[in-house]
DNA sequence: TCGCGCAAGATTTGATCAAATTATTTCTGC
DNA sequence: GCAGAAATAATTTGATCAAATCTTGCGCGA
């Protein structure tokens, strides 16, 4: 342990994890959430994991039952439909705003990062690709320097996570969509227009696969 | 303490009254918010008041700085800008969602609850207005069944509570407008369309204030 | 079927330690 | 001796943990 992580609190360590295994689907929508078994699980005390599920559950990405129980939130249609109506508004707007902020150096990053993706695909390794594909697009979100919105994003993603994650083990990783083309050669062209609806056909791609799966009682 | 309270946690409590505190104006931007002062002010222990804090944090209506002190965020233009987008997107939304599911007696509970607003208004009470103009809104938006959108507007209102509440007391509360008439003939019309409009209106003309007061350094 | 108690888990408190801020003192150059 | 800077002490505030208490759900036996 460097000095650095020293001076990070446990709290938001075990936060970061926490929202990382829901965001890459450690945890299964439906899945139960224990403080005892995530003091076992992340090997921290008792007051950073209760501040974690706090977070998280303010963020939706978990859900407080009646009973003081905590779960993953299973998806429904009427979820899905907001957050698909949601993340339709808020993303492209997030990357109207970033484009015209990215230097070239920082589009180059997002092309290494959608290399990236796609090598992750070959190797069939789904939580790299969902890991890659969060990095892709919050790296770009980020530039906008959008912070309301940014959180807002990020809210939904973790709403998201479980479900994608279960339709891309269910579909294949080596069948895995990469929509980034469209929206690098929009930022080469500096087409902040065409950047925001190639988004927007992104974000529609993945909640079209997870509305199937729905329908057809896969989540 | 009677049967029902008994039941709901401590944290769960506190978190209600800081929430309120930060919505109606107790604490006004920029000021520093410690734990062991609402220890104090509230009467709770340390984990209750720090859970609070933490899901406020998460929320957008408190921020927490570098130095692990926690203050109320200070509004800035972006910030308003993103809160005014976000809101104009979210919130007609919810209101034409909620506008077919709502029943007459409803529709009379909005209507008393407006009446209240107007008389707090030539009561001069800021905190009866802020207060009935949130319940109003909320009324509305939770009849829509849409918990993902109303966990976004929540958010949102929390962002832009403690700056509304300055401008309200620097305009004076005799003075404070009352929106709402266009929205309830709308509802009682069966005019979703010109709900939601109205409801565009009253976020637009709230926001003017606080930007107007920006401007002016008076926030 | 209805209670009763047991087990798992959540809640809360208070103690203890660490970090940051503020107040105070000491030191240094003039 | 004095002003200002640096160091130090004191105080406030935050972070973490572990023990005690309370709830809830479940199974067991009448």
């Amino acid at each position: 342990m460097n000095a650095e992580d020293r001076n990070i609190p446990t709290h938001e360590v075990t936060y970061g994890r926490l929202r990382d295994m829901v965001l890459f689907g450690v945890l299964e929508p439906g899945q139960p959430v224990t403080i005892q078994g995530l003091i076992r699980d992340l090997d921290a005390g008792m007051t950073p994991v209760r501040e974690a599920i706090r977070r998280l559950t303010a963020e939706g990405a978990l859900l407080l039952q009646g009973n003081r129980r905590v779960v993953v939130p299973p998806m429904t249609e009427t979820l899905l439909d907001q957050i698909a109506f949601a993340r339709l508004t808020i993303e492209p707007k997030l990357a109207e705003l970033a484009g015209p902020r990215l230097s070239a150096e920082q589009i180059d990053g997002l092309e290494r990062i959608d290399h990236g993706i796609d090598a992750a695909i070959e190797r069939g390794d789904v939580h790299d690709y969902l890991e890659g594909n969060t990095r892709f697009h919050f790296t770009l979100y980020d530039a906008a320097e959008a912070n309301v919105l940014n959180d807002m994003a990020r809210s939904l993603w973790l709403r998201f996570g479980p479900a994608l994650r279960v339709v891309c083990a269910r579909i294949g990783a080596q069948n895995l969509p990469d929509q980034h083309e469209e929206a690098l050669a929009a930022l080469r062209a500096g087409d902040f227009a065409a950047l925001s609806k190639a988004i927007e056909k992104d974000i529609e791609q993945g909640v079209e696969q997870v509305r199937a799966a729905l329908k057809a009682g896969e989540v």
